[in-house]
DNA sequence: ATTCCACCGAAACCG
DNA sequence: TCGGTGGAAT
């Protein structure tokens, strides 16, 4: 019956035993976090503390609640169901669909997404005398965001915020922004927490119904927290008289999201909120190398603000190479130098699934993806645009929320001239103005004014033929289900034909992603239950599968882990980031270690950092010095390799045409240990497809292009939308 | 209403 | 360099 508990070591254990009182967890990287949270989740339950809805569990992102939910299913050998599991958003959503009416909101209120935030308060802030061009619409979203975060509604802003007189208006605006969703019964995401935080203030016998409810409190990622959430756990757990049995789980050396809100603080003073707390360390490690874990701990010693902690290897005995740190000349050798590590680490045995390139920033990614498309590597790139940020979904999106809630305003301007119907800003003017005249929603404003006939032409024609439809689905969704019924309007009303005829390389793309997004829904029973998920859930990004090398950005690489890793540009200004040095200092600076240390962390077996000497950034070519982080690295756990050449040295960027240049020689010795015994594969590029010279072709990232030369595998293509380049005939497709 | 062009600015991201 | 944006031209 114990049996779960076997598996866990000293610290582990206890940290799941500890079912009483406030307990901190810190678990430092691969130290089995979520195994101890759903361990003491199962442990809970197996030991009849508390039923499965008496505990609140709390996490982050929906995929981590999510596998939450999973593994505890399996431990407790059923599944899961009706738990207060899920991410802050999720949680307060369900407790704010519940006392909905507390705030002046019914039970079925739509959550806005980013995008219709942005366009309700542009509808706001012409009202008031504020110059969009030095405080644009996203710095405003920005700060009521950031006020809604600290828990400020616009009645209660702080002194400093009000002395401001740019932020008085700002708060004016917040005010019409607040009165504006509540009339459209919606909420956006920071409304879910501060109105959910607003009842307990105001409602003291809800909230004690929720302190009786929940006996045990379980966070994830504490050191994420932000003030908000900070406060709102601190309600929940705080009950006069009593110990609270509150368990926070998160790593002080892993926050990096300060920028958008996170309080290190919040971890950092856990014990003097909780007197009696019991502090945890789980310091075993079981995903690294000892040198991996060397550097790493090496490089975060320099920060100040720290509850301390140093991880060890849990195995000893694994195959124990240096961290290797490469100085190349600039940027295009550095995605050369690591193509080149891919390759011969993929003929010793291990798979392109198992590597990943973690960057900075987003834009990093291009030196590799021309370098891997060249050499014919499989890539993907994780993260990037989200899959339902993607203007396909958003629009597709918009026609179901038009099906299933008619007074959606925000989702009918979305979509109301996409596929154009020639509405444009004068016919949505006319139709906004008919909506406050007779104070209906704006689709009943239509169909008003194409009774009285007071729509003419085209626009007559086109919007009688979309509301037809809109009514017409509506039936279907009764008749046949919600799945066949919007597949019925997406193509009846001309959107799928949009993309269809549409010549830019991504289009195809576009409908592979409308069709995952109707599979998506069929997983749901009724249109509403799809929207009101897909209103919380955002990740798309599927990890496993393919042997695919993994490019993302550090802080998308939070969380995982792989056997292979290469951080590359690590260079003053560029990381750490100068801007982040500016704009927060020191603060600024050791999260930037922080975020080294996650990217460190990520690696089980081996990895590789480099930096460039010169980099292209805007379209020019920059110089720099090496990381600072480079240089808290010792030689205890790093090999340091200058692949730069005297030559280089002396000549300037302009004349390194020859590519005389002669790639490293990474695996010098033989590779030992498992990958000796492991069959030895070979890299062979894909096969020849024997494309004429002259033919057109298409190419998923470049579009389509006229072949001008060809050299077995290998095309030079002259693309319409960019120009020629070299690629591996695999990566492209025949056009008649 | 739509298209075109000049201009500007540029991070990290979950709900 | 690239992409988004806003005003002017068609």
């Amino acid at each position: 019956m114990t049996e779960y508990l076997n598996q866990l070591n000293a610290a582990q254990r206890e940290a799941v035993e500890t079912t009483e009182g406030p307990v901190l967890v810190l678990a430092g990287a691969g130290t089995g976090k979520t195994r101890v949270l759903t361990t003491r989740f199962a442990h809970i339950l197996l030991s009849g503390r508390a039923y499965p809805n008496q505990i609140l569990a709390v996490t982050f992102t929906n995929k981590a609640s999510k596998e939450m939910s999973e593994r505890i299913a399996s431990l407790i050998q059923q599944p899961v169901e009706g738990l207060w599991l899920g991410s802050f958003h999720k949680i307060c959503a369900k407790m704010l669909r519940i006392n909905a009416h507390l705030v002046g909101l019914t039970s079925n209120f739509t959550i806005l997404d980013t995008d219709d935030q942005l366009r309700l308060l542009k509808q706001i802030i012409p009202a008031y005398p504020i110059d969009t061009k030095t405080t644009p619409p996203q710095l405003i979203l920005g700060i009521i965001q950031s006020w809604k975060d600290k828990g400020y509604s616009f009645g209660n802003l702080s002194a400093s915020e009000k002395a401001n007189p740019e932020k008085a208006i700002i708060q004016e605006i917040y005010r019409a922004y607040q009165t504006r969703l509540q009339q459209l019964n919606a909420c956006d995401f920071g409304d879910l927490m501060l109105h959910v935080f607003n009842i307990f203030n105001q409602y003291p016998d809800v909230l004690q119904k929720y302190q009786r409810y929940f006996k045990y409190i379980l966070v994830d990622e504490y050191q994420d927290t932000n003030i908000i959430q900070y406060l709102w756990l601190r309600m929940l757990a705080q009950r006069s008289g009593e110990t609270s049995n509150i368990c926070c789980v998160g790593d002080d050396d892993q926050s990096i999201y300060s920028w958008r809100g996170a309080e290190i603080e919040n971890i950092l003073r856990f014990e003097k909120d909780f007197p009696e707390a019991k502090v945890i360390r789980l310091e075993e490690n079981y995903r690294s190398t000892q040198n991996i874990l060397g550097a790493a701990s090496e490089l975060i010693d320099n920060n100040s603000q720290r509850l301390g902690k140093t991880l060890q290897a849990a195995n000893k005995n694994l195959q124990n190479d240096k961290v290797q740190v490469s100085s190349l000349w600039d940027s295009d050798e550095e995605s050369r130098l690591i193509c080149d590590q891919i390759i011969g680490l993929q003929k010793e045995g291990h798979h392109f699934g198992d590597m990943a390139i973690l960057m900075r920033t987003g834009s990093q990614t291009r030196p590799f993806e021309e370098r891997m498309i060249t050499l014919g590597l499989p890539y993907k790139i994780i993260g990037g645009l989200r899959f339902y940020e993607r203007a396909e979904i958003r629009d597709a999106i918009a026609y179901m929320r038009i099906v299933a809630q008619p007074n959606d305003n925000l989702a009918l301007e979305r979509i109301i001239n996409v596929p154009r119907r020639g509405v444009g800003k004068v016919a949505l003017q006319k139709i906004h103005e008919t909506s406050r005249e007779l104070d209906v929603p704006l689709l009943q404003a239509i169909d008003y004014l194409l009774i009285n006939n007071l729509l003419k032409g085209k626009i007559y024609t086109e919007l009688t033929q979309l509301m037809n439809l809109l009514d017409q689905t509506r039936k279907k969704v009764e008749a046949e289900g919600h799945i066949s019924a919007i597949d019925y309007l997406l193509n009846a009303c001309g959107y799928i034909d949009m993309w269809k005829q549409d010549k830019s390389p991504e289009a195809a793309g576009r409908l592979e992603n409308i069709k995952e997004l109707f599979q998506a829904t069929a997983e749901f029973p009724t249109l509403v239950e799809f929207l009101e998920h897909i209103s919380l859930i955002m990740d798309n990004d599927d990890l496993s599968g393919d042997d695919k090398i993994n490019l993302m950005t550090l802080h998308a690489a939070k969380g995982l882990e792989f056997n292979i890793v290469f951080l590359p540009g690590w260079e003053e200004g560029l990381f750490p980031s100068q801007r982040t040095m500016d704009e927060s200092g020191n603060n600024g600076l050791e999260e930037e270690r922080r975020l080294a240390y996650v990217g460190i962390t990520r690696a089980k077996q081996r990895l590789f950092i480099s930096h460039a000497a010169n980099r292209q950034i805007y379209g020019q070519w920059q110089s720099s010095v090496p990381s600072r982080f480079i240089e808290e690295l010792s030689d205890t756990y790093t090999k340091k390799i200058s692949h730069i050449k005297q030559s280089q040295n002396r000549s300037s960027r302009k004349n390194d045409f020859f590519d005389s240049y002669s790639s490293p020689k990474f695996s010098k010795q033989p590779a030992q240990g498992a990958s000796l015994s492991q069959p030895q594969r070979t890299y062979t590029p894909p096969k020849n497809k024997n494309i004429p010279v002259g033919s057109r072709v298409f190419h998923q990232k470049f579009g389509h292009g006229t072949v001008l030369n060809t050299e077995n595998n290998k095309l030079e293509v002259d693309f319409d939308k960019s120009d020629i380049k070299h690629v591996i005939d695999s990566f492209v497709t025949l056009e008649s």
